[in-house]
DNA sequence: TAAAATATAGCAAAAAACTGCAATTAGAGA
DNA sequence: TCTCTAATTGCAGTTTTTTGCTATATTTTA
């Protein structure tokens, strides 16, 4: 076989499927692993495609690859995306507001999970389509420009529409007495009904948004299953949330 | 046999299998390699076919560079944009497909224009996020990985419960005799309901993709308004183009 | 943080390309 | 037909390219 042939087989691969793996191509193009790498890397010299670790992806993915810039709360939301996916279940259906720690949840996800993904957020979507085994459905409505999750009634109603088995919901301020709050109050309406729509709710939050509140109110503590954090469950900043029949993790 | 018939035989073999390597060559001409080496050599200067490293391929095969190419590419969809833009008037409702042309004209969409754009693409509502006094409204269903746009039959239902002024279609191929295609059959049933969905609608297409088919039709050049393309109307190229009641740009 | 996967660099074998040269052949002109 | 010249062809030796492997970093994952 010749070169440009693999290497058009390699153009082919990555048009079709956005992505693919070295150890892929070893096996179609039957060549070691170290010549689908050089191919790639030549390819990439070219601009064709965009070289990663691992393997190659179209030049249109590698547009939207955002950088987290705080490396000290991105290690906190990682730790929080860990013990996040943890809790989903293979083949579950589950519900993905916004924010930056969902968004690294959407990271992390596994490849070998099997899920159904229903989500509001640009940024979210845009992850999980480089999932393989993600069925991702968008709930279209209104684009929030600041929170990049659509809103308003049809992406409302959209969402009542659905019953899923869990629902990740991030949170701007989380607070004992109030509850979960934001200062996004068409946002506020979307958690309400994503919270709603799911049997089992869970909040992943960093720490320092314990003990926080805005104006408005999403929901009460009481309604919420799962609290999880980048803290130990004993924490002692995690006191308060003790009393309430939460699981804290 | 003859140097010529010899030549002739290797254009052949490449016009047939886009490829052929020495080896072959030199069993099939029952000549030694370093002749049919020198015939392939001598067919590259001509400029009849690529000589590569074991073999030769036909042109259209071989992989150009792509960083020129990207930005060459560029250039003319920068061209098709500013065209594009100029047709949308001040508080328009309209409608975006995906593609990498409409992605341009999203990104230089003045930023004093009033509009509603609704879009089933992630890539267009990710850069639209950006537009000061865009209204962005999503459709939303199941995602396709490949086009990184919504499909299936909640985003074509929603999607018929629209009527906006302008639809700007792109397309993967168009060809006087078959029209719009695609190869990918959601995103055909998708297109048609855009297309449906809009009381005027525009394609913007880079010349490249004149004259080229696929299997799955969206739609006749009867039901396109606007063609624009980079080049003047009056180009060669839009030559049967001009046959149809299209506006060209 | 440790283990697993992937990347890089250097090396050697194999394949292919190039070079120069001699043998052969085609074809023009006598 | 014959001869001469230039083009063509195959071959041998050398150089370059390609490829897979190993050892050593680096990155990713759990």
């Amino acid at each position: 076989m010749l070169k440009e042939e693999r290497q058009r087989v390699i153009v082919n691969e990555v048009r079709i499927h956005s992505r693919v793996s070295l150890s892929d191509l070893s096996d179609k193009l039957d060549v070691s692993i170290d010549t689908a790498r050089r191919d790639v890397k030549e390819l990439d010299a070219l601009g064709t495609l965009k070289k990663v670790h691992g393997g190659a992806v179209s030049l249109g993915f590698a547009l939207h690859n955002y950088k987290e810039q705080n490396i000290y709360l991105h290690e906190k939301k990682s730790r929080i995306a860990e013990k996040a996916v943890s809790l989903i279940p293979n083949r579950s259906v589950i519900l993905i507001s916004g924010g930056t720690t969902n968004l690294e949840m959407a990271r992390v996800l596994p490849s070998k999970l099997k899920i159904t993904v229903f989500t509001p957020s640009l940024p979210i979507a845009m992850q999980l389509i480089l999932h393989p085994n993600a069925e991702v459905i968008f709930i279209g409505g209104k684009l929030s420009k600041e929170a990049k999750i659509t809103t308003g009634g049809k992406a409302i109603y959209d969402i009542s529409q659905v019953k899923v088995d869990i629902g990740f919901i991030g949170t701007g301020y989380i607070d004992i007495q109030n509850g979960l709050t934001e200062f996004d109050w068409d946002v506020v309406q979307m958690k309400k009904a994503m919270i709603a729509a799911s049997k089992k709710v869970i909040v992943p939050t960093i720490s320092e948004k314990l003990n926080t509140s805005q104006c408005y109110k999403t929901c009460d503590l009481t309604e919420v299953d799962t609290l999880i954090t980048e803290l130990e469950p004993n924490h002692p900043k995690l006191k308060g949330f003790r009393e309430f029949p939460i699981k804290l993790l």
